[in-house]
DNA sequence: CGGTATCCTTCGCGATACTG
DNA sequence: CAGTATCGCGAAGGATACCG
């Protein structure tokens, strides 16, 4: 995701970190999921592939939003985390789009009855 | 914007409302500026076009994130508001992401020293 | 299982000009 | 000042194949 030179107040900087389409829901899948590994992320996202699915994530760790752990041996493993300072507040803001997301499809829901 | 077929989850459906470049700081700039008009967005965001501007503004008002009231007579006057429910919810999202944006600019200031 | 490389498509956004 | 119409580009993201 492209940055611009310039921004009109720093939510905009975070804007443009996470605006990718898939982002916020590999970050919310990794809180929710408590720290996947790769393949248990892509059997939960439905529609991404692998190849985006670590490009997503490869942007995240450069911005400490999201981190990671191998274990040693076979077969290989990898765990997600979120980070404590930075991605938490990332969780904090996503659990209010949630629960206004839910809203929404409630709203669907009673007008096709 | 365009939403897609499947959702992981009810928040997927509130970022894809919101993916867009503009939309966040659009609603971020009517919030602090308290019902501005549509010129006076334009001023206030860097590098936005009145066509895209009129774009985004037109999603918003069709998910009720945002409502506008138009004055009669000349000069044409209009004003967008947040709206008190949905609006609202977005804005306190949008706070936590204007306050850890703040951290990441620190950040870099202190970097660049 | 985790990760990389290549190629191709699409649509979000920008530039520009025009109307009431 | 508010709003609409047309056209074109580029980067985000999808399909697919391959490697340790």
């Amino acid at each position: 995701m492209k940055l611009r030179k310039e921004y009109t107040c720093p939510l905009e900087f975070i804007h443009d970190i996470l605006r990718g389409k898939w982002k916020t829901v590999i970050m919310w899948q990794i809180y929710y999921r408590k720290n996947p590994s790769l393949s248990q992320l892509q059997k939960d996202i439905k529609g991404i592939s692998q190849k985006i699915l670590l490009e997503q994530l490869n942007e995240l760790l450069e911005y400490k939003l999201v981190s990671k752990e191998k274990s040693l041996g076979y077969p290989l493993n990898v765990q997600y985390y979120i980070t404590n300072d930075k991605g938490m507040k990332v969780i904090e803001a996503l659990k209010i789009y949630q629960k206004l997301g839910e809203i929404y499809l409630d709203e669907l829901k009673s007008i096709s009855k």
